[in-house]
Parts: C-alpha cells; structure tokens; sequence
DNA sequence: TTTAAATATATCATTCCGATATGTATTGGA
DNA sequence: TCCAATACATATCGGAATGATATATTTAAA
C-alpha cells in the first residue's frame, strides 16, 4: 500500500495531522503492519490536497509551528473505496536478523546467541507494546488486527526460544571452498 | 539491509548471476525476509564490481545473453564481516491486508470473509513452498530460518481461521460521524 | 500449434526512506 | 533546581529501491 492511499485510510477514521499520522503508523495498531516516513507522509498530503481528496484547515498556534488539520473529501472516500477494491498485494516479511543468520558462517558461535536474545527481547517488547494498545476501545477490525500481530509474535518468540540451542553446536567447518560450481546447496 | 548487503551475502554462499540472485531472493529461502528487484540488483553488482569487492566472469553463450557470473573477493568478505558485525534492524511486517480490514468499515462483510479466506489460501501456498525447501539439503542455519518462516505463516493461518468469524458478524453501524475532534477510536 | 514460462541483462520514472533543519514546550532525572 | 531528553509540528533533499518496460531466444505446456 503506498503512502497516499494510508493517508486516506488513517484519515478515513478521523481528521488528522501528517505528524499524528506518523505517530499512529509508527506506534499504533499500524505499527505492525505499516510505516511511512515524514519524507512521504508531507508530500503525499499536500498532493492529496491539491486533488481535492483532503482538505486541510490551518490552525494557528501560540509558540508551535500552525497545526494543519486535514480530512477525507467526499471524492477521496471514493478513491479509498477503489483502492480498497482492489485485491491486496501478498504480505512481506523483512529480516536483517534471518539474513545476518544466513550469512554468518564466519560469525562466531557466541554471537549467533546474543543476536537471538536480542531477537528475544525485541519480540517480547512488540508483544507487551501490542497488548497494552489492546485495553483501549476499538473497532472489531482493530482489535483483530492487533490480536493478529501479538499472535504472529508470539510465535516467532516461542520460536526462537525452543530453537535457540540449534545454532550452539558449532556447526562442522564450511565444506571444501566452492569452486565455480552452481550454488551446490539448496536455497 | 541494503541490496549491496544482500548481493554480498548470497555471493558469500556460492559464486552467482544477477538472474539467480534475483531467484534467490523471490523463491528460495530468502523469499520470508528478503525482497530485491532487477533494477536495484544490476546496479548494485556493476558497483560492487567497480570497487573491487566482486570479479565478474563474463561467460558467452548460445543464442542467450552472456551470462556474468560474480564472485566474491576478499575485499568484499571483509565488507560482509563488517555488515554482519553491525546490529541487525527490527524486523518488518508489511500487510496490505491488515491495512484493507481497519479501512474497511464500508466494505461488505461478504467481501471481508472473501478477503481472510484468500489470505488463508496464500499462508497455505508458502507454507508448502516452504516445506519443500526443507527436502533439500541445506546448513543448519539456513534449515533454522525456513523452519523460522514456516512457524510465523502457520501462526497467520491458524489465527485467520480461528478468528475468521469474529469479522462476520455486521458491526453497528459506525458511530456517529465525526466532527473535528481528535481521534475518538484508540489507533 | 500456439502460448506461456524460463533464461538473461538492463534502464528509468516514480516512490520512498533516513537524515537533517528549525524552534518551542514540557517532563523527568541527577 | 537545572539540564537533558522527549514531545510537538512541519518541511526538504540526496540516495536507494520498486515496478514497469524493453529485448531476444528456448523450452515446456496447453
């Protein structure tokens, strides 16, 4: 989903500012699913203003840069809709820690424990962040979108946890150095 | 990580193409946490060449495209080591999907069954395709990261179907429209 | 038989990220 | 109490990446 139809989304749900619609992808229940940076979201509602989908209502504010408020048009509610028709593109999963593990035959024994403990951490925090957003109100879809992402954490964190001893054992030293061979192990 | 990182690492398993490479990352192991596009691959390898941190072997052949084949240099593992020393980023999770279900709130309940039922069958399709990988021999690693995926797809699916009906079930009608004030709903 | 997929490299407009700039207010810890 | 860090709020810009498109042949499938 690119930048533009987010913002029409987030703004489908209540009137807001591009550094409120940070927040709510960088932090909130999007935060699982989505991100934007400020370098897209600015750009993105400034265009979608000049095509009249938002509108944006300038606050004045004492000491603070003014505050620009947009909301969804009655023709950016139809172009969401449009947008929301069309099939889903496929779900990504994006992991330096799995590529980093991949990667590491050179990496010491002791280092491939401390990645994954952090890994470890890292998913235990997503999880209690997750949870926490949970006892606020929200709409059925919310709620199972969060319960969605804590469940999918949960289960790499159990993952990790079961699986940790795996990588211990020193693996036996990388096979004879590869030739000009095809790659000779499956990927 | 950036596809000059990626290019590295898998070049660090095995002397390759860019086509391969390419293959790599959209069906081998790579494809749960790793994504690059011909547009970012080529250059990258045409870079990493000019530096000196891969050769490139030119080989012709009938009726096709000459065929380069890259090989890792030392400079180039020193690079990798570099990389791999440094922390991994959080991981990510991108979903169209989830974004459509919390925009959703005028969309029929009929089309978001048909949604989470289509999801379902793609959390199935790459658990297969998964599973299959695991046929082949492979390191302890690269086993440990699609045993990984197929852990994380596997607690998408069965959450879908679990909590499928928790949609079904027309929501009241959305509150009364907003008026200008903040975010009423927690997001 | 004809159509689709696989092999192989390459470019390009558009989009997006990450860092940086700017400046005040508030909160929290030493 | 004072200083540092965080929150509020918008904006730009260089570099990186995507997704589409171009080109051309072979092989597998329908």
């Amino acid at each position: 989903m690119d930048v533009r139809t987010l913002c029409l989304g987030i703004l489908s749900l209540g009137d807001a500012t591009g550094y409120e619609i940070k927040k709510l992808v960088a932090e909130g229940s999007f935060s699982f699913f989505s991100e934007a940076s400020y370098g897209s979201i600015y750009p993105a509602l400034t265009k979608l203003t000049e095509e009249g989908l938002v509108t944006c209502q300038q606050m004045a504010q004492d000491k603070r840069p003014d505050k620009k408020v947009y909301r969804l048009t009655e023709k950016g509610e139809e172009e969401l809709t449009a947008a929301l028709a069309r099939d889903p593109g496929p779900d990504k999963n994006r992991s330096e820690f799995l590529a980093a593990l991949l990667f590491a035959e050179a990496v010491s024994p002791e280092r491939v424990q401390d990645l994954i403990d952090d890994r470890i951490g890292h998913h235990s925090e997503r999880i209690s962040a997750l949870q926490q957003l949970l006892e606020d109100d929200m709409s059925a879809a919310a709620r199972f979108v969060i319960e969605f992402g804590i469940a999918v954490q949960k289960a790499a964190l159990e993952f990790l946890k079961k699986n940790r001893h795996l990588l211990t054992e020193n693996e036996p030293a990388a096979p004879e150095p590869r030739q000009n061979e095809e790659h000779g192990v499956a990927l």
